[in-house]
RNA sequence: GGGCCCUUAGCUCAGUAUGGCUAGAGCGCUUCCCUGACACGGAAGAGGUCACUGGUUCAAGUCCAGUAGGGCCCACCA
């Protein structure tokens, strides 16, 4: 299909808004009139960091209403005169986009397995991309075969937000398109590693780390997330050095076996004297010494609490803090592991005992091994009181269903800046709204521990790292051996190591290949790397670097934009951009409504559109301040439909009224508009400055119906020439004025009528013009131009129509006479637009103007004729 | 436990930074009008103790202190 732009511009008898979208979406892909103009310098550039959406979710209204958050400045900032660069990235690399997958093909994984050439998935993947799986029990394949598969179904999520962002009329340049899994991202990703861990700035590390045993795989502190979950609470018996009793309340007694310690507040005397001596477990008879410790709460439990490798994150700071021992039981699969009592580091008063009763918890999964251990513990005597169930905080990976473990293993660290400096980044940058900075500054005087960026997983980035493979056959994972940066990017499972023939793959005296990928984050952290083209293309980084703005939603701000600053702080030494404008949510209207009666349909956006059209759910959308949740609303669409097709017929009847560019308004009404049109101008710029383009819709908006309503009304009959050439010229001119400043407001939260209106009489798009300035809307205007006499005008002719509205009648039906009583300066202003009036009003006799304190104005209607 | 945001008409929201006339808009509702841009239109109307309690002030929706409800972020799961 051809495209071609109107060649006759021509005002349409009957202008409509079926069509205009596909025909414009049409037409500016042809023009490429969104493409990225990279000769412009940095000054004259405007450049967004956009959030690349995880394909792993399902499109919903949420994410049209913060991606026109940014497409509404994006397009302001072009009309100012900006060269925007309005990249779009798809997240399709991680462990969401994993658990996605296997879910619509209905696989799972099994890295042991030999890949299959043949290989069919249960579901196919080319199903609709918003299918789920109905497999009812996952497939095994291998990590090749699932890796294709990923391959196979990623591109066509991708493909269904690619459609959704082109149906909105976002104006991105989709040549600046990447991904990322892609060679590109991969290799930023695999350089900024590399970067960091010639600094040691990224250091390998065997440590405690969060677990999820289902998808087994690690689990960084921001991927966390608390749910309160049903507990209970089991109070164990311990012995203590002088035989006495003491009960130690704990809510995982399977972890009993793993007790290394007691600890108890400093300050509390019930267990003062007890500090520094040693108890002893019930069941294992593990001796075990007693700390004070000052995060040990005497409010809680019995004041005494067992510490375990690992419980809890406390546990962990216990461990470090006092140099425990370590005594891990929980497997990465969520079971028992063997154990071997009597051994060093498993001590007991009776090793023989204690190894026949954890052999019957060990293999069992935590859960098993729990009810079990509470059987064997009161059989034994060794408990007191009744469990008491309570409800507590647990950590849970954000989509995970079982709790996090924490276990023991090698993992890859970024270690986080100095936090002042933290804190100074957080600083420079500006928020809007300005209170979400409290949460980056939350975020960052909560930090524990360094950055882990190791996942164990498939689909995704990998480490350009390998181990040297001892003669003995041991791997040596802590003298990693790096990749030079020339051969990135790479897959250390098919690339050999530096200086190592492929043949010494995972051979004594060889190499092994780090068997990990990074964290979905670690790659993210780089969008403005990657887009901006950081030491690939330097022509471009010093256009587009530090960015103009980060628009982003406020559950990412201790994820996304606080790694950004951190990768950009250590790369470049700087703040990745300016502005960081966080969008609000949509409120789910299932929460409102307790019967679902309206239907899914609201669930899909693409209906949305279709049904009220891409401009009318913009304009919902621009409602949203930055910062705020919004409920949604279907009526606001309806709204914004309305707007759009009175736009169409306000201009259409405007300029249709004849154009006239030449002369200067003289009557005072007319005057009084272009007053009125420059203060708006003035008002929706230096809102939109402050990226607050709902206030400029609702401004615009709320001087453009009086226009239609009143101004409109009072001038029509001036402009078809029934008052003179010298009153027609005055409201032909002041249309035109007026149609391109609405048009020109209007522009970026309705991209398509605006560009459809455009087109009738100018050439060129609309939204490569520029924005409306208030200079000449003033000098058009002219000197000493009373800008009241527009609402005096409006306010009689109110009354005139209440008196019609009153009597019953058309608006078209004769007054005979009209009597206001004002103040001198009222009626003065009243005087100048009195023609205006009478003509808007039908009035065939004169104004009878009379002086007086109260504002009033009498009509007198004509007798109805036969 | 700490913090942030919100609470204004039946509904969705402005207005709070710089306190100031009888608190605004739209939707919905009521009544009317097919008038030569638009009936996917227009006109008019009803509808609010600005969550609550104190305080500052000549004056508080707006500032201060506190309370309650809703949401979110953070926090050591014994």
């Amino acid at each position: 299909m051809t495209v071609t732009r109107p060649r006759q511009p021509a005002i349409p008898e009957n202008p409509s808004l079926e069509g205009l979208e596909g025909k414009w979406r049409a037409i500016w892909a042809a023009d490429g009139i969104y493409r990225f103009d990279r000769s412009k310098s940095r000054a004259e550039v405007f450049s967004i960091d956009t959030p690349p959406p995880t394909v792993s979710g399902q499109l919903h209204p949420g994410h049209v209403f913060s991606y026109t958050h940014t497409d509404l400045i994006a397009r302001y900032q072009r009309m100012r005169g900006r060269e925007v660069f309005y990249p779009m990235g798809w997240d399709d690399n991680g462990l969401n986009v994993e658990r996605r997958v296997q879910l619509i093909t209905g696989t799972t994984v099994d890295p042991t397995l030999p890949y299959e050439p043949d290989f069919t998935p249960p579901v196919a993947p080319d199903r609709s991309a918003g299918a789920v799986g109905k497999a009812k029990r996952p497939v095994a394949v291998s990590r090749p075969n699932f890796i294709e598969l990923c391959q196979q179904v990623v591109p066509q999520l991708e493909a269904g937000y690619h459609e959704l962002w082109s149906q909105v009329g976002l104006s991105v340049d989709w040549s600046h398109t990447y991904t990322t899994i892609g060679p590109h991202a991969t290799r930023v990703s695999q350089r900024g590693f590399l970067r960091l861990f010639q600094r040691e700035l990224a250091y390998r590390s065997e440590s405690p780390t969060l677990w999820d045993v289902d998808m087994k795989t690690a689990v960084a502190q921001a991927e966390l997330e608390d749910r309160e979950m049903p507990g209970t609470y089991h109070r164990l018996v311990f012995t203590g050095p002088n035989s006495e009793r003491i009960p130690v309340d704990t809510t995982r007694p399977e972890l009993l076996p793993a007790c290394v310690a007691l600890v108890a507040h400093p300050d509390d005397p019930r267990y003062r004297p007890l500090i520094g001596r040693r108890a002893v477990t019930p069941l294992f008879k593990a001796p075990v010494p007693i700390f004070a410790h000052g995060l040990g709460d005497p409010d809680k439990g019995t004041g005494i609490a067992m510490v375990c490798t690992f419980g809890d994150t406390t546990d962990v700071t216990w461990w470090r803090e006092l140099g425990l021992n370590v005594r891990p039981v929980v497997s990465r699969a969520g079971t028992l592991l063997p154990t071997s009592w009597g051994s060093p580091g498993w001590e007991s008063l009776d090793p023989a005992a204690a190894q026949v009763l954890y052999d019957k918890l060990a293999g069992r999964s935590v859960k098993q091994a729990r009810e079990a251990i509470v059987g064997l513990l009161t059989e034994a005597g060794l408990t007191e009181g009744d469990p008491r169930p309570i409800s507590h905080a647990v950590k849970f990976w954000a989509n995970g269903t079982r709790p996090l473990e924490i276990v023991t293993s090698h993992q890859w660290f970024i270690r986080y800046p100095d936090r002042e400096a933290l804190l100074q980044r957080g600083r420079e940058l500006a928020w809007w709204p300005e209170f979400m900075r409290v949460r980056y500054e939350n975020w960052v005087n909560g930090l524990m521990g360094d950055w882990n960026i190791t996942r164990q997983r498939f689909f995704g980035v990998p480490f350009p790292i390998w181990y040297p493979i001892a003669d003995d056959g041991t791997v040596d994972y802590l003298a990693p051996i790096a990749a030079t940066e020339d051969m990135l990017p790479l897959d250390p499972t098919t690339v050999p190591a530096p200086g190592y023939a492929e043949s010494q793959r995972n051979q004594p005296g060889g190499f092994a290949a780090d068997p990990d990928v990074m964290d979905t984050w670690a790659t993210s952290s780089l969008t403005p790397q990657i887009v901006c083209g950081w030491e690939e293309d330097p022509d471009l980084f010093v256009r587009t670097f530090p960015m103009d703005l980060r628009p982003q939603a406020h559950e990412i701000i201790r994820t996304w934009l606080f790694s950004t600053v951190v990768r950009s702080h250590y790369e470049l030494d700087a703040l990745p951009w300016a502005n960081a404008a966080i969008s609000g949510f949509i409120i789910d209207p299932e929460r409102k409504k307790l019967s679902k009666s309206a239907g899914n349909v609201a669930d899909d956006p693409m209906a949305l559109i279709r049904r009220h059209g891409a401009d009318a759910v913009r304009y919902w959308a621009a409602q949203g301040r930055l910062g705020l949740d919004m409920a949604f609303d279907e009526g606001q669409m309806k709204i914004g439909r309305r707007l759009a097709t009175k736009l169409l017929n306000a201009s259409k009847f405007s300029l249709s009224l004849g154009r006239a560019v030449e002369g200067r308004p003289t009557e005072p009404l007319d005057r009084a508009l272009l007053i009125g049109l420059a203060d708006l101008v003035d008002e929706a710029t230096e809102a939109y400055e402050r990226f607050d383009y709902a206030r400029v819709i609702e401004r615009v908006e709320a001087f453009f119906w009086p226009f239609c309503d009143d101004y409109l009304e009072l001038a029509k009959n001036r402009a078809y020439g029934t008052s003179g050439a010298s009153g027609q010229m005055s409201a032909q001119v002041t249309l035109t004025f007026a149609v391109e400043t609405f048009l020109k407001l209007f522009a970026p939260f309705l991209p398509f009528v605006t560009e459809e209106v455009w087109s009738w009489w100018k050439n060129g798009s609309i939204h490569r013009s520029s924005w409306p300035e208030s200079t000449p809307l003033r000098a058009a205007a002219g000197e000493g131009a009373d800008p009241t006499v527009l609402a005096a005008a409006g306010e009689v002719l109110r009354q005139i129509r209440k008196a019609k509205t009153g009597a019953q009648v058309s608006m078209r039906a004769e007054v005979a006479g009209v009597t206001i009583t004002a103040d001198s300066v009222q009626l003065e202003r009243i005087r100048r637009v009195e023609g205006d009036i009478r003509n808007a009003g039908v009035v065939t006799a004169p104004l009878h103007l009379a002086e007086g304190a109260e504002f009033s104005v009498t009509v007198e209607l004509a007798a109805v004729v036969g």
